[in-house]
DNA sequence: TTGAGATTGTGAAATTAATCACAAGGGGAG
DNA sequence: CTCCCCTTGTGATTAATTTCACAATCTCAA
């Protein structure tokens, strides 16, 4: 089966996360081999929407046994680009942008903070031994110098979309956007939204459905 | 058409803050009636699924005009349990807490950061006029005391499941989970997860597709 | 008051996603 | 080496969601 050929529901990436995990896990634990029944039980997905997922990327398990957690952890990296090391950029050195510098869950998946940028002179200079903030004007140098592919934009909302442009202008190929609002980029660039308002709000339907508003 | 029988896509409720800021643009620019066209394309939905989601809870517009922008905003409001204030406790009150703590958008939206609780003892008192972080041991009395609906767990991994249930027993209704894991609560709770690695990793596998790993 | 023009609301059709159910192997005991 | 048991991989089926296309009906101008 031709991996380049085959398509797949947009939710299938979006579990492989969480699978991921599980795997993670289960190799803490010296388990070598693991049914797709006890997996997706600790997901929370049906068995046959794991073996589903799985097989739009090969035949990844053993028929009669299960799947090798080694070998599974391996392939999900490679489907997931986590084989090697991506290296983010953050536009916007604030309540926010700090938060994602300092959180660890982003290494543990390949992914490294290497440099903050910033317009307010105040917040230039280094955070600590490993990073730094510096003006937008470096964007294409630092860009360049740590070789960065991911912006992460937690810039306020009406300068987001003059960030994104600038971060297209220095060469970045995809942006991670906490502004919510819609960006306007050329369309080989890669734009992941993050709205943590649509999530709050959706609780709040939950609850206003539940308690009759 | 009774509201409460409806059934409609779980995706309908998350195109509707989409639609509740561009109608706020919109509010704010005194135009006061807009088309489904026009609404739909500055939302980067199709014309059709914007009347489609409307149309689950009534009868929203006007044959041959257009939506009543203020109209459709109260109801919207309506929908999204936007009518009334709900107030948040975060625990946890770390980077991400922390940061949440001061997000403009939630108050926005009208909802209201109105505590914080943490176990580390150097965090506990006052952060401004308005918060206040509490020891853990408060959370019952404060929610009561402040009406807390949601809290927000921003927790390292290891102790959100011990805190949900903590939250759980305080009488929270619903819970906003931050920490990458799947949490076991009676099912009367309402749970939302926002995980962010899921989307950075979406991200990096387009990544990955795009440049040949 | 009437008719032309516009845009909604919505069944029907098309598309996309999830689940089912079982044939196709692989593992391992004897 | 063989046979039985087990679990995967996957077509077929069912379910969910989106798109289409047009009848319904509202506005506005004359
Ligand atoms: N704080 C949160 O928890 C949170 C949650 C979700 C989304 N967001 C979104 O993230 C963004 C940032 O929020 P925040 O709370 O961190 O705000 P913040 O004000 O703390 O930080 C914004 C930072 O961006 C910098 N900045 C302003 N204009 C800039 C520009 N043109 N180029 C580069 N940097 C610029 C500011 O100097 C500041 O350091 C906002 O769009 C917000 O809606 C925030
Ligand atoms: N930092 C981020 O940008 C980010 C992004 C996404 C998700 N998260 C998740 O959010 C959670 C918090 O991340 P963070 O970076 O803010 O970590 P952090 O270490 O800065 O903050 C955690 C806070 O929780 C407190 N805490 C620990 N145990 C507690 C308990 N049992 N009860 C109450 N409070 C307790 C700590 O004292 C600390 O103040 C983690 O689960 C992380 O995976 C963080």
């Amino acid at each position: 089966m031709p991996e380049g050929l085959v398509t797949f529901p947009k939710a299938t990436i979006s579990r492989f996360p969480l699978y991921f995990r599980v795997l993670t896990e289960y190799n803490h634990q010296n388990i070598a081999l693991v049914s797709s029944e006890e997996m997706a039980q600790k997901v929370g997905v049906t068995p046959s929407q794991l073996r589903k997922d799985l097989s739009y990327f090969g035949s990844l398990g053993i028929r009669g046994a299960g799947y090798d957690v080694a070998y599974l952890l391996t392939k999900i990296k490679e489907i997931l680009g986590m084989d090697r090391k991506r290296r983010l950029g953050i536009i916007g050195a604030g309540k926010l942008g700090m938060a994602l510098a300092g959180y660890s869950g982003l290494k543990q998946h390949g992914l490294e903070v290497s440099a903050l940028f910033d317009t307010d002179q105040a917040k230039w200079g280094a955070i600590n031994e490993q990073l730094t903030v510096f003006p937008l004007s470096e964007l294409a140098v630092q860009r360049e110098r740590l070789g960065l592919e991911i912006a992460v934009l937690t810039v306020p909302k009406v300068a987001a979309q003059r960030v994104a442009e600038l971060a297209v202008e220095a060469g970045f190929a995809a942006l991670w956007n906490f502004a919510p609002v819609r960006l306007e980029v050329p369309p080989e660039i890669i734009v992941q939204y993050e709205d943590i308002v649509v999530g709050i709000l959706t609780l709040s339907h939950h609850l206003a459905r539940k308690l009759g508003t």
